[in-house]
DNA sequence: CCCTGCATATATTGAATTGATATATCTCGC
DNA sequence: GCGAGATATATCAATTCAATATATGCAGGG
């Protein structure tokens, strides 16, 4: 599942331009389990566009570089139909939070507590804009059961954290020598 | 956080090769979190024993190739404790089987079914091996505070695609038109 | 008894991807 | 009026991945 496929998924829900399929894997509805870079979308689009799998039109705005919006074209959803049947790779999940954490032993108490402070705060925020996205109710079926799971799944996160912080700092900060009593 | 510290991370927890790095990454604690393939681990692996982070012993073995054991050195653990204290990167998630099913009213019910029982499968299968994991207690605190976080989310990912699936199935599976009753 | 597949073990290579940077202008707050 | 941040495209070095090469042992099916 290479970026091309990707930003077929992205202009499938509407013509953008590589900047607003940027913004799609920052804050829309793939930011949870997918990302991708300029660097990655720029040449990918090029690509599509020679392929004929995407149609590119130049809109030259006022004071800005000209905003070149690509939309699907025919053959470009029935690639996007066929890639979506493919065997799906497995997920790939790269987490510095955690690997650091895994460490925590080695870590001033103080700073891990400030780490698990940050990564709450995210999630709740995380939460609040993927609630507050779910208002609109034209949602495909598919994008809204995989968003339901996205917040079901950041919720746990936020409330296992919540509810193990305190015993992990006080674990971390204690000599480890209370075992006998 | 590159691929060096995540060696050095896997060595603080004792001496091992690089095949067997690959290992901890595929099945062992960090599996759920972190992954990296050959091709950057034995580069990272000659980097870190230039430049003094880590120590290597060649084993011989009887009719295999040599093992090179790598452990870690006075100066790879202090760059791995400085390493720790830095920022963590945002985490990434690469999940292609959330971008398909975020698309499941272009697939045929039957095969959006097979993806969501083929995905709890594995969640259920990942979770027993974590499981079963945790049932040495000697684990550091913050190795356990990480192996328990991904035993709830994954929990409650399989959980949702158990709910869910059904209702998503029939969903697709309708002309969608019942709206009206 | 052979043969296929899988595990051990290191290493390299081409391709994909990231993260940083360059360029240029507008808008908003202070 | 000035800096910060958003809009917008594009490139590049460095990192990382996935596949492959090499070599052997072991277990199980036919």
């Amino acid at each position: 599942m290479d970026v091309k496929i990707l930003c077929l998924g992205v202009l499938s829900r509407g013509e953008a331009s590589g900047y607003e399929i940027k913004k799609a894997f920052e804050e829309g509805p793939f930011s949870h389990f997918h990302q991708a870079s300029f660097g990655s979308i720029y040449p990918a689009l090029n690509a599509l566009s020679a392929e004929g799998l995407v149609a590119c039109r130049a809109q030259a705005q006022e004071k800005r570089p000209d905003k070149k919006i690509y939309s699907l074209t025919a053959e470009g959803r029935d690639c996007l139909t066929k890639a979506l049947l493919a065997e799906p790779d497995h997920d790939r999940v790269r987490s510095d939070f955690l690997f650091i954490l895994s460490f925590a032993q080695f870590l001033p108490p103080a700073r891990v507590a400030t780490l698990i402070d940050q990564r709450i705060a995210w999630y709740r925020q995380s939460l609040e804009r993927m609630e507050s996205c779910a208002a609109s109710d034209c949602t495909p079926a598919g994008a809204a059961f995989v968003r339901g799971m996205g917040i079901a799944v950041y919720r746990t996160a936020a409330e296992y954290l919540e509810a193990n912080r305190d015993k992990l700092v006080t674990e971390i900060a204690e000599p480890a020598a209370l075992v006998a009593e």
